[in-house]
DNA sequence: GATGAATGAGTTTTCATTCAT
DNA sequence: AATGAATGAAAACTCATTCAT
């Protein structure tokens, strides 16, 4: 049971299965997709997909699991006062957008529509990434409107703005949108420029 | 053919299978719901679908028509003069919030869950809703950047950003977030300020 | 709903598949078959045994159903003052032995196995065969022991004793006794003596 | 091979394994019973019950053989000069009665049901129990009859009729009836009754 | 045009059995 | 001898779609 040698062989199966799973998912969808499918791209048998994941719902959460993981491994936001407010902000806009880039793309699209619609995905997401992300960010930008730094009159609700934005433009990304995918490198800056001085022209 | 008696009863029935098909999806998802739910729902037979409809994702096509048509028939901006830049703004973030509310949410999570994920789906909507409705947000912007009122260096990339953080914000919503929810009405103004005047407190 | 044409087509379908599934599950068990050999033995497609039975198990239950109408049907005792004692209890006995014989005999094992096992059907069987045969059997024997025919002490314990004759024979049959397949059609003579007489020489 | 210790190993295991297949079996039925259940049920691994037994099937007949055996074991008919005949009639039906009641009534019905299905099986049983038990009560019986104390014009069927009410009666207790569970304990000394005297009022 | 019975391809899932360790 | 992970055949059941009436 708790044998280190069979954790990490049960481990590593598992990461093998859901390797392939995220490949067949990403190319195909979560619905079209057989298991079948998913134990040919894994060099498996069927039912030995059943011995590690209850069905097929649960490689889906599997890979959110793993997605999860990694975003938390690299939530590493830099120190709130070794850094100017505007590299603050623009790090805190830019991680997101790079790090579900590319590859990831697809599945995160996958991963997010299957979200809106299953309910024991969208409960997960919710209460083990968004709004522990969510909390932190709020942390973050409360420290910097403590030191006087921003003026945010209701920080919890633009805190979710700002996410929703980053959130909405990956969903903008994927739905094709040309000119979108033209700039994505420039959008750190300009968001940056929009959160910090938004977009009013005083003079 | 072109009989106007006839063209009238195809749309009315046409809309009553909408409509029962509007309903059955928002309960029970799109995959979930079969072609006899629907035709229980609208009092016929299943067949009879198949005469006004090619097949079951074209009744999606057919709800997200109708969502089309009216969300443009909403869309009527005031006109960029008559009224000073906030109100202008306010008016803009405002509408899909205020529109696609209550009844319409959980159609409208179906929908989009499906359109990740359905080719013909999505470049459908980017085609005749989000590429037109982006293009004249875009014009009513540059207007007012011309008149001077606004500062917008990119007003391309701006625009996305802006109609982002309005589907990221339903989005959220969608995913339970109880804090959006509970300050739902509240988001017009705190919106319309982030984006007028941002965070960044210069004193 | 009520269209007797309709009801007639069901009805008719209905026995169609019951007649197929009687002949395979005669030959191979219920277990065994499957629903694909019940089809292609109706001559029609999987799908269609669906529309007219919710599973495999109802379809045992189907059969059951028309055994139980059949054997009904046949339950013409004789009127018990019309023939003497000794016809009376031999016509009891005879009716079950002869009338659940040869093409029956194959499917009354598989129906009976699976009825030691399948609550529901053991259930339907008790209530709506078992318990009214044995109600009649009881009141007529129990007129015969109130005109002073017979000496029956337990009357329902006796009539349950006979009736498990009659099953056990018919079971034994079925389990291979050459012996008694040989002088089946002595029985009904035999157990008429056994029941009125028993086996004790008073002499 | 011959080691005498192995063989009690080898015998011990085999019956760790019956025990436990005996349990689940009565429990959930043969066909609803996995290879897991009766493993678990065990303390063992799957794979080891097939070092013993040859599949699931082949359980089912080693419990089987364990019923015969205890069942041959308790067959201790009185001599038939020492006991009256209405005490040894009485014996000869009250022992399967009582033997086979309690714990074993549910594994008797698994067995049994596989029993009418399963052709190896009928075919042991009949050979190996119901054959022999049935020549050796025909003896007995045939001995009465010699001495003139019984009166049996077809010994051979008789010895089935008794025989087959016996197993009616167990069977008609497992499909529920209650008045017969309710007076079950009376069975004897009313069948010894019915079998000796009958039922007939020749007054 | 409406009906709804018939179709049958297609998929998930189970589980007896094997065999390398 | 014991293990239990891997296997993959097998089967029930669903449901979008068709088409004769």
């Amino acid at each position: 049971m708790t044998d280190p040698i069979q954790q990490a062989l049960i481990a590593a199966r598992k990461n093998q299965i859901l390797d392939a799973a995220a490949i067949v998912f990403a190319e195909k969808g979560f619905h079209p997709t057989t298991i079948r499918d998913i134990a040919r791209q894994a060099g498996i048998a069927d039912g030995t997909i059943y011995n590690y994941f209850e069905n097929k719902s649960m490689l889906l959460l599997g890979i959110f699991e793993r997605m999860r993981e990694s975003i938390l491994a690299e939530q590493t936001m830099p120190a709130p006062d070794e850094v100017d407010t505007r590299a603050f902000v623009r790090a805190f806009v830019q991680q997101p957008l790079t790090g579900l880039r590319e590859d990831n793309f697809a599945l995160f699209r996958i991963v997010l529509s299957e979200m809106m619609v299953n309910d024991e995905l969208r409960t997960r997401y919710y209460e083990q990434i968004m709004a522990p992300t969510l909390a932190i960010a709020e942390s973050y930008l409360q420290a910097q409107v403590d030191q006087g730094r921003l003026h945010i009159p209701d920080v919890g609700l633009t805190v979710r703005a700002i996410s929703a934005m980053i959130l909405g433009l990956m969903i903008e990304y994927t739905l094709g949108d040309s000119a979108l995918s033209a700039q994505w490198d420039q959008l750190p800056d300009t968001l940056t420029d929009l959160i910090l001085n938004g977009i009013y022209n005083p003079s």
